[in-house]
RNA sequence: GGAGGGAUGGCAGAGUGGUUGAUUGCACCGGUCUUGAAAACCGGCGUAGGUUUGUAGCCUACCCAGGGUUCGAAUCCCUGUCCCUCCGCCA
């Protein structure tokens, strides 16, 4: 969300900065209702204010052992007047919330401008894709001999969209998680979290799922608005909702490995073949909470670190920078992560790092305390992905796979496996 | 699943219908004292919104959340959430 006295100061600078990411902002709508807002709030403070001064004057009468009678006569009407002016204040006040709660981030400066992810701009490559001298097999042919990936199985036990590891492709994803963490914790500084993979609606609401984007998450059957996570951020990042912590708590670093649920996976009829698009998938999710003015120096060293696993694994990759049109709502600028699929002969995205600044921060009301300044201040808040494991499992399938059906395991993950250097499919 | 007790400012903890936004202590900030520090003493110290040129003043709201009673609610009633204790059950 953002800021509410941005928003009821200069919104023609707020909707010049909102539309280079394609987003029209309803100026004289926002303003019109604004001072509607204003002046029933007047109203309503000042019948409120009619009413406690008389209420204090009755308590003062009686005191005295006067007749307050007369008193109470007069007061009679007012207390209509007021609930009448509370329901009209509160309605423009909804009003006003659901108009501005649709309203995404400001674009950093130094995102560029665009309308899709055709605009996205390309940072750099990492690695080469090799040359195959044999004919290379995706991730479901190459799973399906063996059977250790199996996605019909997974219809059967759920539906569309979910996938059954077996036997050394179950073990190579466990794995890639654990190298992940481990690589998160004691290479990069994050603190390791567990953490619920079901959240209330106050934890979607802080990061920005809902109220806008509830349709996306698989929602369960419980009055009290339990929803499975899309991602560990969720958790993670609402850590410090309603807090003030110290400064010098800051930077806070954590990871968690998670799975992820997505209802609207799919529903596009976008990837349907294989486990690039899943309702349920694991991920390694980075959360950083900084101080405002280390926010974007924090995001480059999460996308060093989510680049670090991908380098470490001999994956080829590159790094785009999205463009405005293409950005989540509650990002300010964010890095995707592609990664080389033979098969596809295309880069895929693997991970995602975003700064979100003070968007969530603010819906969140999650802030730290400055020794030199006497009021609580905002944090920046940073995720990413380090990395989205199912994706990263497919990846080293294709990229590592042998003329002979084997795939050799990147050597960073053989001590997870036991001391294998490959496995055979 | 059953029975009880709680939720108040950064923390601890008073307050059961009438100038109580709320006693007090700790922490924090400023000052006096001191060579410096500590101690002691004095003062300050919540958040949000409105009004305003104003981080001044004034006004309004907020004592877990949402409803209700009342001229008036931190205080009484209802519902919900969370925490604690005991019993049962369970990984």
């Amino acid at each position: 969300m953002l800021d509410p006295k941005l928003l009821r100061g200069d919104l023609e600078a707020v909707a010049q900065q909102l539309a280079r990411r394609g987003f029209s902002l309803d100026v004289d709508g926002l303003t019109a209702l604004e001072s509607r807002r204003r002046e029933l709030q007047t109203r309503t403070e000042e019948l409120q204010g009619e009413r406690n001064t008389r209420s204090k004057a009755i308590g003062k009468a009686k005191a005295n052992g006067e007749d307050i009678q007369p008193l109470l006569d007069e007061v009679s009407d007012l207390g209509d007047r007021l609930d009448a002016a509370k329901q009209a204040l509160m309605d423009a006040q909804a009003e006003w919330d659901d108009a501005v709660s649709g309203i995404p981030n400001l674009p950093h400066d130094s995102v560029p401008e665009g309308e899709s992810e055709d605009d996205n701009v390309e940072l750099h490559r990492v690695g080469t894709p090799r040359d195959f001298d044999f004919d290379v097999l995706d991730h479901v042919d190459l799973g399906r001999k063996s059977g250790y990936l199996d996605f019909d199985l997974a219809v059967k036990l759920t539906g569309a969209r979910f996938a059954v590891m077996r036997g050394p492709v179950a073990r190579l994803h466990r794995a890639l998680a654990q190298f992940m963490l481990d690589t998160q914790t004691l290479a990069h500084g994050y603190e390791e979290c567990y953490v619920p993979y079901i959240v209330n609606r106050d934890s979607l609401r802080g990061t920005g799922q809902l109220p806008k984007f509830g349709e996306d998450l698989f929602r369960l059957d419980d009055e009290r608005e339990f929803h499975l996570i899309p991602t560990g951020e969720v958790p993670l990042t609402n850590f410090v909702r309603d807090e003030i912590v110290e400064a010098d708590a800051l930077p806070m670093k954590l990871t968690a490995h998670t799975p992820c649920f997505r209802s609207e996976a799919g529903s596009h009829g976008k990837d349907t073949r294989g486990m690039i698009r899943q309702h349920q998938f694991d991920k390694v999710e980075m959360v950083q909470i900084v101080e405002p003015e280390h926010s974007y120096a924090a995001l480059e060293d999460m996308r060093g670190h989510a680049e670090a696993l991908l380098q470490a694994l001999d994956l080829p990759y590159r790094v785009v920078t999205l463009c405005t049109g293409d950005m989540g709502a509650s990002a300010a600028k964010t890095y995707d992560l592609e990664v080389w699929l033979p098969s596809q002969e295309t880069y895929r995205e693997i991970s995602s790092v975003s700064n979100c600044e003070d968007f969530q921060a603010r819906r969140m009301q999650a802030r730290y305390r400055k020794p030199e300044a006497k009021k609580p201040q905002l944090v920046h808040t940073l995720n990413g992905s380090g990395l989205a494991v199912g994706r990263c499992l497919l990846a080293v399938l294709e990229n590592h796979q042998q003329a002979d059906g084997s795939v050799t395991i990147p050597e960073p993950l053989r001590g997870y496996m036991g001391g294998a250097a490959s496995i055979a499919l």
